[in-house]
DNA sequence: TGTAGTGTAGACAGATCGGTCTACTTTTTC
DNA sequence: GAAAAAGTAGACCGATCTGTCTACACTACA
C-alpha cells in the first residue's frame, strides 16, 4: 500500500463531496469521517483545503474533458459533433451517464460562483477548464468560425445552468435544433 | 422617518454586499457595520439571515426585471426585441447599465448555487426569477415557438455565465447572429 | 530487531458565524 | 409631558470551521 493510496481516496472523496453538496457545505471534517482517514494524513498530503480543493477541480477536469471527448471522438462531421455533443449533455442532465456521479451543475461553474471570490487560483482554473473544452470542441469541428465556436459554448453553459437552476433536464435537448441551425451556411 | 426606512437600508445594503460578495461571505455583522444600523434593529425587521436574503433576491427580481422590461418594450418586432435584449446583455457585462450594481453574475444563478443546496426557498426563488424573465421575454415576442423562447433563454443565462466565470463580457454580443437567425422560419 | 515513515484518534486552539440579550438613548404618539 | 415604540452599542452564547498537536499503533526495510 503506497502512501498515494490514501491520498488519493481522500481525493476521489472530496470530489464528490465538493461537487454534491458544494466547497462551502463540506468541512474537512466530513471528507474524513466519510473516506475513515486521519486528519494529521490528510494534512500530510494537503498542505491546506484549498490545496485539496484545487487537486478535485484537477481530477474533475481531467475526467470531464476525457468523457467529453469520449462523446465525439466518433463523429464524422460537424453535424455529428454537435448531435453527439448535445446528446451527451442530456444524458449527462438526465443522469445516465454511468462515468460521472449525478448531475449537480458544473462543477467550475459552482466552484468559481461559490469560492472564487475568495480563491483566485481556483477562479483561474475553472476559467482554464472552460477554455479547455472549447479547444476539444474545436479540434473535432472542421472550418468552424470563431461566433458560431463561442456561441456552441454558450448554449453548452447556458443548457448546464437551466437544467441545475431551472431544473430543465430536456435543455440541452431543446436547443439541439438551433446548435444544428448554426452549422448551416446562411 | 418612518420604521420601514431602517428596513430598507438593510436592504439596500445586503442586497449591495450578498450580489457583489456572494451571500456566505457576507457576515450579518458586515451588513450592519456597512449600513450603520444595530443588530437588534436588524432582527426587529428581520427574522433571520434568511429572510434578509429572501427579501434581498426579491428587490433584484423586481428591479431587474424591469430593467430587462425597459429595455425592450420599445422594440416593434422580434428582431428588434432580440437585439435590444442582447445589447442590454452586453451593456451589463461591460458595467454600462446605471441602474444596475458593477457585474458580477447572476445573482440568481449565483444564489442557488451557494445557498439554494441548503434553502429550498432560495432555489424555489432562484427558479421563479427565470421563469418570470421567460414571460416577460414571452410577452415581447409574436408567433414565438416554445423551442426557440427556451434557445434564447439558453443562450442568456450562457452568456451570463460565460462573462463571468470566464471573464468574456462580450459574450451576448458573440451569440446574437445566431439568435437572429433563430427567428427566421427554415 | 530497531528505526523511520506513515497511519489513527481525537483533543485543542483560534477564528468566525448567526442570533440573543442587557442597558441605555432617541423618537414617536397620544 | 409621559408612555410606548424603535434604535444603539456591543457583550455574550453556542455552533462550526480550519488547522495543529499529542500520544500511540502499524508497517517496511536495512
Amino acid at each position: 500500500m503506497v502512501a498515494s493510496d490514501k491520498r488519493s481516496q481522500l481525493l476521489e472523496t472530496a470530489l464528490q463531496l465538493f461537487y454534491e453538496k458544494g466547497i462551502n457545505a463540506v468541512g474537512i471534517n466530513e471528507v474524513l469521517k466519510s473516506s475513515g482517514i486521519a486528519k494529521k494524513t490528510l494534512y500530510n498530503h494537503f498542505s491546506s483545503k484549498d490545496e485539496l480543493v484545487l487537486a478535485s477541480l484537477q481530477l474533475r477536469d481531467q475526467r470531464f474533458l476525457a468523457w467529453i471527448e469520449s462523446k465525439i471522438e466518433k463523429a464524422v462531421d460537424n453535424k455529428q459533433v454537435v448531435i453527439q455533443l448535445f446528446k451527451a449533455l442530456t444524458d449527462w442532465f438526465n443522469n445516465r451517464a454511468p462515468e460521472l456521479p449525478p448531475f449537480r451543475g458544473c462543477f467550475f461553474i459552482n466552484s468559481a460562483i461559490e469560492y472564487g471570490v475568495t480563491n483566485d487560483e481556483v477562479a483561474a482554473y475553472c476559467r482554464q477548464h472552460k477554455q479547455q473544452f472549447r479547444q476539444i470542441l474545436a479540434a473535432r469541428l472542421t472550418d468552424i468560425p470563431e461566433g458560431i465556436l463561442d456561441t456552441l459554448c454558450t448554449l453548452k453553459e447556458g443548457a448546464i445552468v437551466m437544467a441545475q437552476v431551472s431544473g430543465d433536464t430536456m435543455a440541452a435537448e431543446k436547443c439541439l435544433p438551433a446548435a444544428l441551425k448554426l452549422l448551416n451556411k446562411d
